[in-house]
DNA sequence: GTATGTGAATGAATTCACAGCG
DNA sequence: CGCTGTGAATTCATTCACATAC
């Protein structure tokens, strides 16, 4: 997804693929839960219903870790946990800062789920001064100010962007030149960042809108026939008719 | 990603990639700023770095939604806003209810993006009594006994969860028994649904988990020698299944 | 007998590169 | 010409199916 380019294919590099990587974490949580009650080996075909993906999937993706699996058997899960712990780098604490605390940014910061696994969050920040000391969290918001001093004073590699879309690119800027260089961005823009340094986003507005768009479909589905048509004036049913020109049909929103 | 199994393969089906579908809402949203900076043309090449894609994918993503675009000039701005609304189902309106009013709900529920491109809330649900009347966001919390009639009464076919992990699965399965057949889900929970209900997710604690892992190559990148890494602390049992390594020799990060 | 680990087969997404239209 | 639209080539991901090891 937006994961930086250019990482060298040179260096014999883990070659974990990156589908394999944004899995491993759900496995990692249904073994947690396994974990807990002390459960002592899975099989593929459990752990794999419990993480919501199929067998064979699992498998794979766990032999481009290496050979963890008792054959007859399946996996250790205390053992499974470690490694993939490890191989997800959760071994190690991560400091992290939050930018912007709004509703969002505040919601972030009291998650519980952040600190759980490896994450420590380091810093609120926030550009407006009547947060500044304010405790959220139970944690004094910090001003834009401190930003710079906060991130290296912290070894912070890892910052969260959760102002509004305006500021995004700005803070972002920032964060990298102090030295983050992996960014988790909830604001809806599109960040420009230089090689090396990997950005993801979360943005909910465009996951509600993929979901209307199988919403649609399957209105449109059963009554193929059925003028179940929506309300815009260029109402071509989302139907089987193949697209080619807009010519025929000019929706009434149009400049034509 | 979660998207539920294919529907009607048979049909001659529009075919439009889940890729695809999953980035039309980035190009909408670069389109928007052009409209309203009353852009009227862009080419793929500009459209393409506005949305943070290469623009060979744009063009390819617009070739399954129709011949949109005018050769030697590009694209018309609100032409193509237009017909990725309509594509997208946004041109009617999707009435949503967010179940789970906690830090995260109230956030949602304060989120401009929601109302501002055909979705509107239609409802906060929370299980807590105590909730029950409180106004979040302008608008009165009602109680998990309501959910049923609220999401008939007002013709919600999409959900949002923002509820404890524990409470999910069973707020799932109402929302669904209901009429539901979309839902967004934060809780870090796997959900299981019936056929022909979609479920998305949106973790936190996933996009953190994939960022610490690129941060960790980035780390040991460089400098092969970082630290030993300790045995695993209850790496008992398993004891010979020592792994041997994806490709047979020694892992970057690994002791030797 | 049972469940892993993995080549081989299939399918999806991306990128290339250029024909064709305005 | 310039830029779209798209087959063909390529890369990436999933699934199959079975030899392999316990």
């Amino acid at each position: 997804m937006a994961t930086g380019r250019t990482h060298r294919p040179a260096t014999r590099s883990r070659g974990i693929p990156e589908a394999t990587v944004a899995r491993l974490p759900l496995y990692l949580r249904a073994l947690t839960g396994l974990s807990e009650r002390s459960v002592p080996t899975v099989s593929s075909e459990e752990l794999a219903a419990a993480a919501g993906v199929n067998s064979a999937k699992l498998r794979k993706d766990f032999s481009y870790l290496g050979s963890y699996g008792t054959r007859g058997v399946g996996y250790d899960v205390e053992y499974l946990v470690y490694q993939i712990s490890r191989e997800l780098g959760l071994t190690q604490d991560w400091p992290v800062v939050i930018v912007g605390i709004g509703n969002l940014g505040a919601a972030l910061a009291n998650y519980g789920g952040f600190a759980s696994r490896g994450f420590r969050v380091a810093a609120l920040i926030d550009a407006d001064p009547a947060m500044a000391g304010k405790p959220v969290a139970g944690m004094p918001v910090q001003h834009t100010d401190e930003l710079e001093k906060i991130i290296k004073d912290n070894g912070v590699s890892i910052g969260v962007i959760a102002t509004p879309a305006g500021a995004a690119q700005q803070v972002c800027e920032r964060l990298v030149a102090a030295g983050v260089t992996s960014i988790l961005n909830f604001a809806p823009t599109v960040l420009s960042v230089p090689d090396g340094v990997d950005v993801r986003k979360v943005d909910l507005s465009i996951e509600l809108q993929i979901l209307a768009f199988h919403e649609q479909r399957k209105a449109g589905e059963e009554s193929a026939a059925a003028e179940a048509a929506p309300l815009p004036p260029a109402a071509r049913a989302a139907g089987q008719a193949d697209r080619k020109g807009p010519d025929g049909d000019v929706p009434a929103v149009m400049p034509a």
